[in-house]
DNA sequence: TATTGTTATACTCTATAACTATA
DNA sequence: TATAGTTATAGAGTATAACAATA
């Protein structure tokens, strides 16, 4: 979406707030900036993989999710708090998994009011094959070494933790 | 959108990669995975901020940006290159920030081509107000330590100038 | 009464393509 | 011809509210 900038746009913000007196949070603001476009370079890196599979990241972690579930099945709620997305967001998720006959619906067999989210044959192959593909093409070539691998893990796992999504160590 | 998960999902994907033959790569597909939850809850966290101003961020952002241009004005094409979005989505939050009387669309003085974004008295004290609160409320309180801020900024903006954001330092 | 899920609706941001106007 | 910007259109994800069915 155009050329390479000739300096850091988020280092000339840091400077920015230095300069204009908030020299106290300009560095995590810098950080957070990152952290933001970081993630929009990935997901562009994601979808660009996943396309030719006719998947969404948003899909894909849906179908990922369903292929590590033991019995292939998870009720919608269970998806959705995994997933930490809104309940509305894996309904019109499955919409679209369901008409591409990757996943199917199936009655709980004790509770009649939660649905359970089967993953097809076709679809357990297609979630193979994409997660093949986002490992060798993404995963495998993030340009980040070891170690700050490790040190992202640990550093955004504490964050994560301190926000609330989860309890334990 | 829901509680805290009793186990740290992000966690168990990394030891399913591992578990299914993928050890190779579970570490960066943990450490992007993270990346992409933290900015989901960082945004949450900088739109409730910004919404009682009536800003979405993308629109702060543009706001922030004029804020720091010595004359208050840049053409649109300069904008939409040090945001990184799309010329088309600074029509739109121009359009937006336009209606509510922030901005205001002024013809470039010698190349007619080109229009140039100006920030109103009213755009320019809303982007103080709106930064002030920002400030004290997501970036002052981060959760990251100091070490911490650092190393992101250099991890990310390594990452970035791969990805070919910029070319300097 | 509480929970599960769907539907309808609305609002983001983003992107492509076609187009106008200017250089 | 190339560039700047707009328009129209489309698609994505997300969310709220109202609702039906079940527990």
């Amino acid at each position: 979406m155009g050329s390479p900038l000739p300096r850091d746009p988020i280092a000339d913000a840091q400077r920015n707030w230095e300069r204009h007196g908030w020299g106290e949070v300009a560095a995590p603001m810098a950080a957070i900036t990152a952290i933001m476009r970081t993630q929009q370079i990935l997901l562009a890196r994601i979808e660009g993989v996943l396309k030719p599979f006719g998947l969404t990241f948003a899909r894909y972690e849906l179908l990922a999710l369903l292929s590590f579930a033991r019995s292939g099945a998870l009720p919608m709620n269970k998806a959705s708090a995994l997933l930490q997305v809104h309940p509305t967001s894996v309904t019109n998720a499955v919409d679209r998994l369901e008409k591409a006959a990757l996943v199917l619906r199936s009655p709980h067999p004790t509770d009649g009011r939660t649905t359970l989210i089967e993953l097809t044959a076709e679809g357990r192959t297609l979630a193979k094959r994409a997660t093949a593909a986002l490992n060798s093409e993404v995963f495998g070539q993030s340009g980040f070494g070891d170690e700050d691998v490790e040190h992202l893990i640990r550093v955004l796992g504490d964050f994560r933790k301190a926000a609330g999504d989860f309890t334990d160590g």
